[in-house]
DNA sequence: CCGAATCCCTGAGGATACTG
DNA sequence: CAGTATCCTCAGGGATTCGG
């Protein structure tokens, strides 16, 4: 089996979801980024995304019907679900790449911009989010 | 001044919006790809895209916000005010290139995976959609 | 001509609880 | 373990109207 992901990875502070760039939906990409290695099961996912079932499986349903991902059931005493990517899912890999290369550098701009131009939410927000596609 | 967008520049029958791209917003990607010969005034715009003044001027506030695009305003008898993109904008163009370029494969495939898994909606609907990123 | 203001509506997203 | 089933909130998107 592949091996296990790193808990870190996707760090819940990180301010990605200022990068305007979307896949899918909004956790599509992080799932993606989370298949680059192999098979994954569904409780990994869902530990790693800290999502809830529902949204995660709405995301991996999405990305079966469109051709990204293969789901695959395993029965037995304890059930199990794995899903991996296809080579069409594979090859979403270099454009989340060329997406993540482009966001390094304007990202502190972004930052900024956004905290320039909105003084309107609450002020002691760290702005907090949940790391979309633009994981490292 | 640039030269006149080509009116059919942007199909609205053209299914785009299955490409699982996004740039900002909904409209953010049409709007870059249409100053990408340069200047463009707000109704040159509104006319392409198809869309009321108020969407319209909600995405360029953002893309503006975000230093993808200058706004510049010509007080004069009759006032007129123009969009342009900066540098930061125009690295976008790239990222939406490699989309474009990314979808032409496996558009197809999209379009049959969402009319198998979807219907769900009215049967006589022949997949209205308002053109977004990957606007040829 | 270029918006701002208003109202409305749908749907993505999420919290919680339950099931084969 | 891997999901459904409900219910809820809120922001995106849009039609319409008004203003400088």
């Amino acid at each position: 089996m592949t091996k296990p992901l790193d808990p870190e990875m996707l760090d819940p502070l990180c301010p990605s979801d200022l990068v305007p760039f979307r896949v899918e939906d909004k956790w599509a990409g992080m799932i993606i980024q989370c298949l680059e290695d192999g098979l994954r099961r569904f409780s990994e996912l869902r530990a790693l995304l800290r999502n809830t079932s529902k949204v995660l499986t709405q995301s991996l349903r999405t990305l079966e019907r469109d051709g990204f991902i293969i789901r695959t059931v395993h029965a037995g005493p304890v059930r199990h679900v794995e899903y991996e990517l296809t080579s069409l899912g594979r090859s979403l890999l270099d454009l989340l790449d060329a997406a993540r290369t482009w966001a390094r550098a304007p990202l502190d701009e972004l930052i900024d911009a956004h905290e320039r131009h909105q003084p309107l939410t609450e002020p002691a927000n760290t702005t907090r989010c949940p790391r979309p596609d633009t994981s490292s």
